[in-house]
RNA sequence: GAGGGUAUAGCUCAGCUGGCAGAGCGCUACGUUGACAUCGUAGAGGUCAUUGGUUCAAGUCCAAUUAUCCUCACCA
């Protein structure tokens, strides 16, 4: 009847058994369930081009910890999973594909393309979800969803025709950030900006008609070929008499007027400005403001196109290193200095973006912001940590309108239609067949795909079915929580959010549960780049999911970054091994697979009083901490209850009675010591889901699994509060007869006599009633209670506790010079002791103010440690004077 | 330029609403006691970055300083 364990934890053995034994019995499956109130999480959808790494493994298990836990306090739980279709990610990795056949898009053509897409997609694409399995995501794989597939691309479609109707959307002639690599536009989110040491080079740029020169300072000499102005400060005096005159500009001899612009910091530089209203965005504005013309000197791949003279063909850098060259050459260089600034580069391939004016579609972000911002503000939507909030407003403070439009082909293609006639634009679902203004009857598709963020920018109601008004829409909408790192809050939980509150009208998600970034043991970042990667799926293979969840889940606070040790990486496993030896231990001394609790409740030791009482305190703690979003701390407490008090004493206190004659008595600890390890199982669920659902369903106390167990509660009437200072008392006892063993060197012999001089009698009690602990946790065969100190033979080692002096008679001759040095030590350190209590007691401010509790206890510890000295002195004496 | 994080044992980090400094690893000394050597017992090791302030009481709250790491930002 009693399941039997193999003596070594081997998670190999049995984490895939058990995952599929969930999934068959449909226990991630969630239902609209009227009954129950609904807990839902989405996932965030992890690219189809994504291996799981460490980063995932963090987020997911924060996750996972969060809906098991729900699930067993029966709330109705959806982890919503699904896959993002990472547009450029995906293309990048198709182009490659296509590029060993030696083909490229431009040769298989667009419709083509997208067939190798989903070719590609459907071989690579679910890869990353078998690897959630592994860690143990507990998703309901069943409403697996995926950003490019029908539903969710109607409702791409769908907010995108709202917002340009709303005008919202908008197509313009913009600078925007355009990666050559990629070949695309980019969001400002997409660009990440560098520290560069560069150059700045002071060009004179002549007057025309004069004999002066104006000075001006640049870091980009080859966007000169698309100078169209000058500009200065309107206040500068150095400059006042040429604004409204024209400079030539060098090499291209393009007159150029010259502006005065509040724009321009007359410290900085020499104070006059190039400006290149098509390769940056201040000078774009600038010359918005001074109706300056636009050229743009650059191809897609960052080569000078047609408008760059003779230096068409060349790249950005051999086109600077040309001009300046011929600069120099023709004398127009005044100086050149080192100088370090900012270059933004494209979050995908690193490549130096280069700013040009272009056409794309944008979303108007103010009016979208607003309201975005107030809910974070008046606390609909709470960060946790709630620092993160403060970060989330300032971006969307400051932000610009987004540029949407990719030139790609892997994504949602924008709905829009031009005439072929007139070029009117519609938006609508299907292609036009009449044209609304000219009547015209040809259209030709926009070429380009969304932002791969618009479409997860839905994704906590697009899933869930939106536009339809589904009833899971209806029943899990709005989400209670999204757990993701501080690097995605601007790319995805800032527009989740604005999306929802223009959609829905109602937030996504109540709580956003920020986590860092997993480092390499050295504190960098794992990057392939670097190598330094640590694998999740070896790692689970190695030491088993439960360790590694364990681990990310242990010691991280939120918010924070942390460092993968793979010395943690062992101690979660031999943790595991811990819990899985004791269960073992419970197992092997269970002979029989239910107790009622009514007849073993009033036989309850001291020690089956502490360790439910203890197991009830823990309980409390650890869902507080949960409710807080303290995972670290809940689970650190547990492994402190699991291993300190339950394996190192509990299991050792119940053995007299496992292996004793009274079945009695050891039906009373057999149920206790069930009790107490159910409960840490489903305690421990959440976060090794794997063994704790391995070992329960070899627990014959119990049915089912522990995955739909109902979450302990805490129970006033198993607070035993007595049981546990007595219990405290008494460990505190033995722990002071090792230590005394252990520093004086005395191996405990069997038949060891231990004289307890006692001059409470309610300690004397206490001890009296609980030899046998003594017996098999300090090693004594024989218990003495004295209250004569003549009793005590002169050669033994003592220790002191409250209410009690503890001897150990030795048979051998102690070393007296070594127990002397031991109790000076002894004394010195209660002395101390004693000096604070009383200095805190003497402190007129702490007696009268403080809570009267506290006082109290420090009048308590005052006594005993005084009692204490005493002994320790009186001992003291009467060594020396042997 | 703005905002933020971090600073606690040799190492990596916990420490919630102020009330005798904790864990893991490492280290030292013991230990073949019928769950576990992926173990047990005991121990050493901290001016909680610095300086002020609030308080009866500060690792914890406030201010400043130093170091370090982020994020954002148009200074050509």
């Amino acid at each position: 009847m009693t399941g039997s364990l193999e003596k070594n934890y081997e998670p190999q053995a049995f984490e895939n058994r058990i995952y599929n034994h969930w999934v068959e019995r449909n226990h991630f499956r969630a239902e609209v369930n009227p009954e129950k109130k609904p807990y839902c999480i989405v996932l965030p959808p992890p690219n189809i081009t994504g291996e799981l790494h460490m980063g995932h493994a963090l987020d997911h298990t924060l996750q996972d910890v969060l809906i098991r836990w729900k699930r067993m306090q029966g709330f109705e739980t959806l982890w919503q999973p699904g896959t993002d279709h990472a547009s450029i990610a995906t293309e990048v990795k198709v182009v490659e594909s296509m590029r060993e056949e030696g083909l490229t898009k431009l040769d298989v053509g667009r419709e083509d393309f997208l067939k190798r897409a989903w070719r590609w997609k459907d071989e690579y694409g679910g890869k990353i979800v078998e690897q959630m399995k592994k860690l143990g995501d507990s998703c309901d794989w069943s409403r697996e969803r995926f950003t490019m597939d029908e539903g969710l691309s109607n409702a791409v479609t769908e907010v995108f025709i709202k917002l340009y109707e709303k005008g919202l959307i908008y197509r313009g002639n913009r600078i925007i950030n355009w990666c050559p690599e990629c070949k695309t536009s980019l969001s400002d989110a997409e660009v990440e900006h560098e520290e560069q040491i560069g150059h700045f080079w002071h060009i004179n740029y002549p007057i025309k008609d004069s004999d002066e020169v104006l000075e001006i300072a640049t870091t980009r000499p080859e966007t000169m070929l698309g100078d169209t102005g000058v500009a200065v400060h309107p206040g500068d005096d150095r400059y006042k008499h040429l604004v409204g005159k024209t400079a030539i500009l060098p090499l291209v001899n393009r007159e150029l007027p010259i502006v005065a612009d509040d724009y321009v910091d007359p410290e900085f530089g020499t104070g006059a400005v190039k400006i290149t209203p098509s390769h940056d965005p201040n000078d774009f504005e600038v010359g918005e403001r001074h109706n300056l013309p636009q050229i743009n000197v650059m191809n897609d791949d960052a080569t000078i196109n047609e408008n760059g003279g003779r230096y068409v063909g060349m790249t950005r850098y051999e086109a600077r290193k040309a001009i300046v060259n011929d600069l120099e050459r023709e004398g127009f260089i005044h100086k050149i200095v080192s100088h370090s600034h900012n270059v933004g580069h494209c979050y995908r391939c690193d490549t130096a973006v280069e700013p040009l004016t272009s056409d794309q579609w944008f979303v108007k972000m103010e009016p979208l912001a607003k309201p975005a911002i107030e809910a974070v503000k008046d606390n609909r939507v709470k960060f946790v940590p709630e620092r993160f909030s403060k970060t989330y407003i300032h971006w969307l403070e400051n932000i610009r309108d987004w540029c949407i439009s990719r030139q790609l082909w892997w994504g949602h293609r924008i709905p829009a239609y031009y005439c072929n006639n007139c070029g009117h634009i519609i938006v609508q679902r299907e292609e036009p067949t009449v044209c609304e203004k000219c009547g015209g009857n040809g259209f030709k598709q926009d070429e380009d795909v969304l932002d791969t963020w618009f479409s997860s920018a839905l994704w906590p109601f697009s899933t869930l079915g939106w536009p339809e008004n589904t009833e899971e829409l209806e029943y899990f909408y709005p989400t209670d929580v999204l757990v993701t790192g501080y690097d995605i809050i601007f790319f995805w939980v800032v527009r989740m959010v604005f999306s929802a509150l223009e959609f829905m009208g109602d937030i996504p998600f109540e709580y956003v549960f920020i986590h860092g970034l997993v480092r390499d043991a050295e504190g960098r970042k794992m990057s392939k780049s670097l190598g330094n990667g640590i694998d999740p799926l070896e790692v689970i293979d190695e030491y088993g999911a439960d360790a590694l969840r364990f681990t990310l889940a242990t010691g991280n606070s939120p918010g924070n970054d942390m460092r993968f040790h793979m010395e943690r990486l062992e101690a979660s496993r031999n943790f595991a091994n811990k819990l899985w030896n004791a269960t073992r231990f419970v197992l092997m001394n269970l002979d029989i697979d239910y107790i009622d609790k009514n007849s073993v409740q009033k036989e309850f030791t001291l020690a089956d009083k502490w360790i439910i009482s203890r197991l009830n305190k823990v309980v409390k703690e650890v869902t507080e901490n949960m409710d807080k979003f303290e995972l670290g701390l809940a689970v650190q407490k547990l492994y402190d209850f699991i291993w300190g008090e339950y394996c190192d004493w509990y299991i050792e206190l119940v053995k007299p009675r496992l292996y004793g004659e009274d079945d009695d008595k050891k039906r009373v600890a057999q149920y206790t010591l069930t009790y107490v390890l159910e409960n840490i199982l489903k305690l421990l669920h959440p976060f090794m889901p794997f063994i704790t659902e391995e070992l329960w369903q070899n627990l014959p106390t119990v049915q089912g699994s522990v995955i739909v167990a109902q979450w302990p509660e805490h129970k006033e009437d198993e607070i035993y509060t007595v049981a546990e200072k007595n219990m405290g008392l008494i460990m505190d006892a033995i722990k002071n007869i090792r230590n005394i063993r252990a520093e004086m060197n005395v191996v405990p012999s069997r038949k060891a006599k231990l004289i307890i001089l006692t001059t409470g009698k309610n300690v004397a009690k206490i001890i009296s009633e609980n030899e046998e602990y003594f017996r098999t946790l300090a090693s004594v065969s024989e218990i003495e209670l004295v209250k004569n100190k003549d009793k005590i033979p002169k050669d033994a080692v003592s220790a002191v506790i409250g209410g009690a002096e503890l001897f150990l008679p030795l048979e051998e001759l102690i070393d007296f010079e070594k127990e002397i040095e031991r109790l000076e030590k002894e004394k010195s350190k209660l002395e101390s002791e004693i000096k604070r209590v009383v200095g805190k007691l003497s402190n007129e401010g702490f007696v009268s103010k403080a809570p009267a509790k506290l006082v109290d206890e420090e009048k308590q510890k005052q006594m005993k440690y005084e009692e204490m000295l005493t002994h320790v002195l009186e001992r003291l004496d009467s060594l020396k004077n042997r």
